[in-house]
DNA sequence: ATGAAAGCGCTAACAA
DNA sequence: TTGTTAGCGCTTTCAT
């Protein structure tokens, strides 16, 4: 293993000085700069993290902790994450929540605590009081996704908002009987998505002077085959079949739309189908959606979190910061006909 | 912070005594172990990974290394075996390759050389030499699931055999006219699989007696978008329909099973579709498969790993570990009609 | 079985 | 601008 010893020895300068130049912290005469830059490359020469971390009590190291992996809005926001911490030299410990049992308490007990990260992004998580307290007793800058965590700064999109533009991108185009796909109540490991956005969707329709319709509301899991089902429940009733339907994540409308299919009806033609999401199959499948960008949040949530990680900076307020959503209209809406 | 000295005092040993009855390495009387451990939970005591690191070589933590983080088989094995680690202590370092630029070098040059990791678990990569090189050069053992890479013990399916079965299954159901939509040359950045894919169907085709035809076999990328396309040109054609595909994996099956419900074709009366993963979604859509088991995957690679960084451990030669496989037969594959 | 003490490789005062 | 040096918190000989 090559140390830092060889390098200064190899440049002629001490150690103190090689630690300066390559970290960039303190002062350093140009000629130094370059003499130790050259014996480094030359020795192949890494810092160690542990020595460092031990020394200076940073890490370098940033910690992630989702709630699932497996969903397409997670694994975009923790890749959008980890590129943009891998470009400012940042390694990223991932903590998946999801697998039950005692690992969920271990991550917060044991994993977050041994000094190994110096800051975190929680993505879409909703934690127990007992969890967010002891996340603040890290003494770490926290940085939510999608939140809301209390005392964190939290990137979050107005769930409320969103569902409320959707249903009225319906109501527009002229439906009246729109059908809602939410969010099962289990699924509530992440926040309060599906209740938020229900809300809209209820908001939406009273302004349009339409009572909401117990018999057009269904939850189901955030899936593609969640969708399915519960498209196929709504779709199938032979009394009041909905027009259109509004589901609370791009997966669940593509079950949605593959249901309609199933029973014979031609979207948009017999039912409009919306999402949200901005889900990578979206426009395969021609579905109208609203994109939110869990790519570009998990970026965001990295340049707070630099900042807050900057030496002197200046502690900010905690506080949510609204994210920007787009309306994307395809081929799943169109008019109700006949 | 509260640090061993603390715990010590508290227990009325040495810090020698709690570092041993802590890490379970050296003799500890039974009753000083427990004074050890009632005193660290009442302080909510953890081992200070960088100092514990700097002092005993040993990080327990390992790095994952990944081509792509967005696809389901690759976020399979990383959930695998990051839940798998965490019983065991380890922190998961994640390492994504995709992402282009020199992104990809600082893996190899930076981040992997900072001593943070004891091990390496290496997802379904194809790597040059010069990075097989800097990867042994790090001295920490690494397996690899899907290689193979040089010199490192791999788990393996046998792609070759496998596709050989997909096939088999469609010949042995009365199918000649068979196509394949195999990978694109440029999705090699994980080995050799859409290679060892197309050769198992031709050594069947053969076996069999059929000429593979060079109109039957198809590249596309990896998605459902890129099944939908291939199978588009090869239901499409006039001449001569083939009356079975055979996907190199599940997301182009279905993609496949799309693109025959928009012609108007029944699946699979009037063709049959065979995919290779066991993806998530495959039951959903019926979808006769070769299954693969990702997630057990990672976590017979961490065994592997864990074994070999046993103090004790006898250092295992290198070589390839064969990996199981299923046909699992649903509704997408029948016999042809006609 | 236990304790004293010497580092592990680096950073950050402090002095020069 | 540079070097000297005292730790950072823990593990691990080496005595006892």
């Amino acid at each position: 293993m090559v140390s830092i010893e060889d390098v200064a020895q190899r440049a002629g300068v001490s150690t103190a000085t090689v630690s300066r130049a390559l970290s960039g912290n303190g002062p350093v005469s140009a000629a130094a700069r370059e003499k130790v830059a050259d014996a480094a490359t030359a020795l192949g020469y890494v810092v160690s993290s542990s020595a460092s971390s031990l020394a200076s009590g940073r890490t370098k190291n940033v910690g992630l902790i989702v709630p699932y992996l497996a969903r397409w809005f997670f694994i975009s926001a923790v890749e959008g994450a980890q590129q943009a911490l891998m470009r400012h030299g940042y390694d990223v410990t991932l903590y998946n929540l999801s697998g039950g049992g005692g690992e969920r308490d271990s991550v917060f007990d044991v994993f977050l605590q041994r000094q190994r990260i110096d800051g975190i992004i929680a993505i879409s998580l909703e934690l127990s009081p007992v969890e967010v307290a002891s996340l603040h007793a890290l003494g770490k800058p926290v940085v939510g996704v999608g939140g809301p965590i209390e005392g964190v700064r939290t990137l979050t999109v107005d769930d409320v908002a969103i569902s409320r533009l959707a249903t009225e991108h319906l109501l527009a185009l002229g439906h009246e009987r729109i059908a809602h796909v939410g969010g099962s109540e289990t699924y509530d490991l992440d926040f309060h998505i599906p209740t938020n956005r229900r809300v809209g969707y209820e908001l939406a329709l009273r302004e349009a002077g339409i009572e909401p319709r117990p018999e057009y509301f269904t939850s189901a899991d955030f899936t593609i085959e969640g969708g399915y089902h519960a498209a196929k429940q709504l779709l199938g009733n032979p009394r009041s079949r909905p027009t259109a339907i509004f589901a609370a994540a791009d997966e669940m409308a593509i079950g949605c739309i593959l249901a309609a299919r199933d029973l014979g009806l031609v979207v948009p033609r017999d039912v409009s189908i919306i999402g949200i999401d901005g889900h990578e199959l979206s426009e395969f499948f021609g579905l109208t959606t609203i994109a939110q960008y869990p790519r570009a949040q998990g970026e965001h949530a990295v340049d707070i979190l630099m900042n807050e990680l900057r030496p002197g900076k200046h502690a900010e307020v905690p506080g949510n910061i609204p994210l920007g959503y787009d309306l994307i209209v395809r081929s799943s809406t169109s008019r109700p006909t006949g």
